[in-house]
DNA sequence: CGGTATGTTGAGTACGCTCAACACGAGTGG
DNA sequence: CCACTCGTGTTGAGCGTACTCAACATACCG
């Protein structure tokens, strides 16, 4: 499965042995890995969240389901989106999740927002370089549309540009209060803060309730929030001995999101 | 000139007595302080970055300049625009510095990021609700465009909408360094980064060269990285010392730009 | 001239980092 | 199949940065 492998970048675990995080993926040569049993032209997350958005709300927009994309899947631990690459396609995630990350000249990395289901890669609709990489955190479907089709679509679908606009809001929502957790509050905050967010948004994608696994390494939740993996796991390891959630290996089962809310507030009852 | 002030906030010093630091401001109402010697209908800064974006670049847009506005002038202090609050109109920094910030239920203060001449307050042009708070950290101008009007410019006018994209692509830009600077690097390295940032804005706004002074309260800028102002003076005060830059009450001089990035680095070996 | 907003300095404390080891599962190749 | 490696999780001990509390100094404003 895994060829000629380009190594880009390094974790932040200075185990003596430095592990690779981040491997190159000739994303558009890659045949597309199994996708459950729908054969083509499903319907992508990202197209469903902009008709949620649309003045005509509710209903499907047909003109908005026929626009092509192409689907690529990449395992775990691939490259979507270079720092500094030209982007001449917006890259939205389908399936599985997805970071936007930074890599320090010293080494460590700085996690600056997970991707989920429906999220836009890019910053925009418009051909640009971005400044940061996205890579896989799962295995990940990237639907891929084209920037053409969708700025022609945007000037002649009405409420079609501010739902743009709004999803746009929303991610820059998320990382306001990423400021705002790794400004104030201590670890123990950040972690309830993150914890909190992913597990609402992957739920609100699953359009599950109840628990909810969060498949990412304690490393990278670490990376998130500015905190040693050692430190990270002291403070889950205490959260687990509450009950509040479960470690597993490769990810982290928030058992109930009330709790963690709770066990927020009281932090800041503490304080 | 402080008839009846609304306390909306308290700063995070703890000095037995808390302080008020923004003022509610009846933006709508408030005439116009004096502006230099030019009477009304100058160019927005807004529009003029807006226009140097367009396709026909360089050159300024007669149609964008022909676009209404009403400027409004704020003291020191004055809330631009309050968290929850509807905007129909979209607010733009005409003169000054402002911050965009998030009081705790602690008491405590984040300053999510500073915006200057040509910043956008609102997130788009379009109607929405906002979930932080902005206020004026100089004394402000503010421009205030129409939203209806912008929206149907965006439509006609080509490469506006992508100009605006970009333009917002600018604040997010600085808020994923924002976010870097928190995770990583300690405190020196946060302050020095802030610094840089800030130096580097304003002196592109002023066109100048040589040194930025930087009007902004220690405390202020204490908020922003996530560190108490006490330790802030301390870092400061040791830069002082070397010679980077120099402190008066109100605000700091940024002696030599190279200087400060070169402290940057030496950070980054010494680590 | 008080009152308020800022800046500055000193001492003690604690949270989170560093270094160092070990445990364990999964994948790989002999 | 086992040995081996790599990624990940977990625990212990010592140390340093940044916080807290407390004071005082200075500038601005009515």
């Amino acid at each position: 499965m895994s060829g000629h492998v380009l190594y880009l970048g390094f974790s932040v675990r200075r185990d003596q042995r430095r592990t690779a995080i981040v491997r190159s993926a000739a994303i558009f040569s890659l045949t597309c890995w199994r996708w459950g049993r729908r054969k083509m032209h499903h319907v992508s997350p990202f197209m469903r969240r902009v008709a949620q958005l649309l003045p005509s709300s509710g209903r499907s927009s047909p003109i908005l389901d026929s626009v092509g994309f192409r689907s690529t899947c990449l395992e775990k631990g691939s490259e979507i989106l270079g720092a500094g690459t030209s982007v001449r396609h917006v890259l939205t995630i389908g399936h599985g999740l997805a970071m936007r990350y930074r890599l320090l000249p010293d080494g460590s990395r700085q996690v600056i927002m997970f991707l989920t289901a429906g999220d836009i890669c890019n910053p925009h609709i418009y051909p640009t370089v971005i400044d940061h990489g996205i890579a896989a955190v799962t295995p990940v479907r990237i639907d891929r549309f084209d920037c053409e089709s969708l700025i022609g679509l945007s000037n002649s679908v009405v409420g079609l540009n501010q739902a743009l606009w709004t999803l746009a809001e929303e991610q820059n929502a998320i990382m306001r209060n990423h400021i705002t957790s790794l400004g104030r509050g201590d670890a123990r905050a950040r972690v309830i803060m993150l914890l909190k967010e992913l597990s609402l948004r992957l739920s609100a994608a699953a359009g599950q309730v109840g628990p909810v696994f969060i498949p990412v390494t304690q490393s990278l939740l670490a990376d998130a929030i500015g905190v040693t993996h050692i430190h990270f796991n002291r403070i889950i390891g205490d959260m687990g001995r509450r009950g509040v959630i479960a470690t597993s290996r490769g990810g982290i089962l928030v058992n109930s999101i009330s709790m963690l809310e709770k066990l927020g507030e009281d932090l800041i009852v503490a304080a």
